[in-house]
DNA sequence: GATTGACTCGTACATGGTACGAGTCAAAGT
DNA sequence: ACTTTGACTCGTACCATGTACGAGTCAATC
């Protein structure tokens, strides 16, 4: 069902010259081998990349592609199936280096790779908290479900422990991009950030708010919590 | 700096007709008693609650206040600026119920409140991620930062402390609201949930997905956590 | 040669944020 | 008494964006 045409042809390596400056001038695609869902999922990225949430829009993912807008309403539903799709795509898991190490190891493993895919596309703690589960989180979270059995957590907690873990790491993940993303500024963020903290004195002697050890501080919380949940 | 005009005279009590079905048909000031940043937030709140992120614009805020649009912007800056309002005036904490309690009592109240107040409000979970700490978030750090000290949490451990707790609430909030977000249709979301557990075996077993008691996993994962936190 | 169906795309529209500058009004200054 | 001022209101206009609609292409099949 369809037929037809209307307006004039194409428009194809228009580029508007405003976006000359990107990245990547490489992988353009010579032949434009025409769209496809894996073609507008990769090219979202990239876009989300180098722009943020607010970058992508349709009109510059179609500009990127080399192809009209409306093209890319036949491979996807609408922009949130675009987000969804890039979010995901984000996400895969490649399990842990060697063969088997012990099952906190392997933890670690996974959510330390968990929090640093996010963090290699910060718009993704944005994004995550209003999409569903896709195939690459569920992956990961049957995987943290195995392993934890595995390890001897009762089974009333796994799933306690599962759901801990899992806050533990989108929280600190978020929070984490949270800074970044907030300011692009460095300089004047941290100037907001010692003005703030000396209206609360506490915080302010520990310097809560201006510690830049993001890592060593996921890394030690994270085993404060696996201390909580390890079978004693 | 100021003069002139140029178009017709207001529109007070127009309201749209399609936006009659409202609740608190009370409180509409009868006498519009003329802008503030106070009355733009509380009505942000509002609008916030009955639509969500995507309900509150502009003009509807204007709508509400029974004012022209173009009016907000004399008390604020632009729409982030109402959301970076809307979102702190909704984590105010007014301290634990009784005089003193122990310390652990004091965390958990603190923390299932924060949760609390933004599950009453779950359009806070999308905002939180991208807007700075205002001060009520500051005012809980403050708290926590006060409460762990004086229970005896090493220093060095304190800032992981706040952090490691700070990232379970976040966490385990954004998950819990965004379960009920994304799918208005409690029957399909179950359905989908279901459907999807069935390719992943250990999830499918446990019903790691299907389980609905969050409050008691809350409390319990928290609890794990601090049994990892407490100064042994 | 006609049909079909997968795919592309221009046009058009509705919605939304906000720049701009004109307007009101009450209080202070003269 | 008039003017000035500055706090506040608001209509208009513009621009960006998502996407409905329906027309168009083209290769494979009949």
């Amino acid at each position: 069902m369809a037929a037809k045409r209307s307006g004039a042809r194409g428009k194809r390596p228009q580029r508007t010259s405003e976006t000359s400056e990107w990245l990547q001038p490489l992988h353009e695609p010579r032949s434009e081998p025409s769209l496809s869902r894996e073609r507008i999922v990769a090219a979202a990225v990239e876009l989300l990349d180098a722009q943020g949430v607010d970058g992508l829009t349709m009109r510059r993912l179609a500009d990127r592609l080399g192809s009209g807008v409306m093209s890319l309403y036949w491979h996807v539903d609408n922009k949130e199936d675009v987000f969804d799709l890039a979010l995901d795509s984000v996400l895969e898991y490649r399990g842990p280096p060697q063969i088997a190490q012990d099952w906190r190891g392997e933890v670690v493993h996974m959510l330390e790779d968990w929090r640093a895919s996010m963090l290699r596309h910060p718009w993704s703690t944005l994004l995550l908290p209003r999409r569903a589960l896709g195939p690459n989180i569920l992956s990961r979270l049957e995987l943290l479900s195995k392993t934890l059995s595995r390890a001897g957590v009762a089974d009333a907690d796994v799933n306690v422990a599962i759901w801990s873990l899992w806050n533990y790491v989108m929280g600190a993940t978020i929070t984490r991009a949270s800074f970044d993303l907030s300011d692009d500024d460095r300089a004047a963020a941290q100037q907001r950030l010692t003005r703030l903290s000396e209206r609360y004195p506490t915080i302010e002697r520990s310097r809560l708010l201006l510690d830049n050890d993001w890592d060593g501080a996921f890394r030690k919380g994270l085993g404060f919590l696996l201390d909580g949940l390890s079978p004693r």
